[in-house]
DNA sequence: CCGGGTTTTTGTCTGTCAGGCACAAACTCG
DNA sequence: CGAGTTTGTGCCTGACAGACAAAAACCCGG
């Protein structure tokens, strides 16, 4: 069963080779120029939803839909301080714990005004803040979506996936969970971003053991329904770190 | 040790409520806009390295330094398109066997002509072909990269980053080995690639667990230095198949 | 055609780690 | 002080990666 080319990308090709020369693409005495915009798929837990921050548009297109916070970029910033700048409009960014790049979409027609890209961020923002939004802003929990405008809501999955994976292989929960929590409470927000059950005393172990997770000494003032108090623990670092790569990956001869 | 507030991204804050009405960014009649490429960072495995195709630039700035291939993004594609269209300039697009968005780079002095944003894609090209590349064309060893034009070194690292961790968690090897092969030339690939050894009889156990590769029942010609022949192994899938996330993430009782 | 050299393949052992379960610990409330 | 509730610990199992050793399959020279 050996088809003796391989499996080709579907593209057509450009046959005679052409000129190796120059930039390599279009030319003209100006370049080309689209917009382009900073998106924001930002995420909190709340109650144990996973939830989505979006703003009701006023105007056309998509009037009255629920869009992605973001907005064009500016001329002096580079994307990032631009996502961070939209967003203060909606959320105190002060708030985010984590932001990071996610994708670029560049469909033409995306935006039925006029050729824009958009580049859309991942952020986070811990569970016991609640950020003072406007009017016309709100969370949504992932689990069903609202109308989205534009090519929003597919973005908002795509940040959940993404959120889903490195909730596996990162100590990004870190921007999930308050400063200090215990163990329930870290597995309640565990399982609402991932959607399905995760014990707390397996998530315990795995945590400490990856270096993730410490305790703090303390434990939580022990209050409502009795039962035994539980520790407080914290993140060792509140900032990304990715575990161990896969196993083939591993050097060898490293413990 | 416990500050009553957490971690904060140090970002300045728009203080008081801004408007939540309209786009949200800053307004205009016309919107900005500002130039917009698509680059690749595309991987070979050539004899045992991992090699980066780059291009040596005829004109400044950046004249004589090598660089990614890639440039403009047109009117009516969308970035898959045009980085397709471009790389076509420079190898047969057939032999990629895989390609995927990797990040945009949006420095303002990036580009310093004027305002330019890149995508940057991965590609790979099996081993086994050796397309016919330009005369300013050509492959290096990722390991010493020589110097390179705009930020084109940083976005190779970041792709040769991002290659050496898939290959972990997915199937991409199939994009760098040829549709078939043996166990050592395979070991061979992912050595090269992750730079470090692997031992092809891990590998073998590893991979056919996971379900990436089978024996095609055929074996090699069993020509030169003798030994015995060596079975031929093909990947199942030749399109990017994601691995088990990691555990805490799996749902529980999930064979 | 027999045995040494070479390469691949199979099998075994060990250590790590995740998930499940049961029980002990710690606290509240009546 | 005991029942109820919640949290923490210990133990077992099963999956899996890495190392190593031995078997298998082939070439070649004598």
């Amino acid at each position: 069963m050996v088809e003796n080319g391989r499996d080709r990308v579907d593209i057509p090709h450009a046959n005679g080779r052409t000129v190796p020369t120059g930039e390599g693409g279009l030319s003209g005495p100006h370049p080309r120029k689209f917009g382009h915009e900073a998106l924001a798929v930002v995420f909190q837990i709340r109650g144990d939803q996973l939830c989505v921050l979006l703003w009701r548009r006023a105007l056309p297109p998509w009037e009255g839909a629920w869009a992605l916070p973001g907005g064009r970029l500016g001329g002096e910033e580079d994307l990032g301080a631009s996502i961070r700048r939209q967003l203060a409009q909606k959320v105190d960014v002060r708030d985010l714990a984590h932001l990071e790049q996610l994708e670029t979409r560049s469909d033409p027609e995306r935006d039925p005004r006029h050729r824009t890209l958009a580049t859309a961020y991942l952020g986070l923002v811990p569970a016991d803040v609640d950020p003072i939004v406007p009017e016309d802003t709100g969370w949504h929990p992932t689990a069903d979506l609202p109308a989205m405008a534009f090519d929003h809501a597919s973005i908002a999955r795509s940040g959940r996936r993404r959120l889903r994976a490195k909730l596996g292989y990162t100590n990004v929960g870190f921007a999930l969970a308050p400063p200090e929590f215990t163990m329930s409470q870290l597995s309640g927000y565990y399982s609402s971003a991932l959607g399905h059950d995760v014990a707390a005393t397996n998530l315990r172990r795995v945590l400490l053991r990856r270096g993730q997770i410490e305790e703090t000494g303390r434990s939580v003032p022990s209050g409502r329904s009795g039962g035994r108090p539980a520790a407080l623990f914290r993140f060792r670092d509140r900032s990304l770190q990715v575990t161990d790569e896969f196993a083939v990956l591993r050097p060898p001869n490293a413990p």
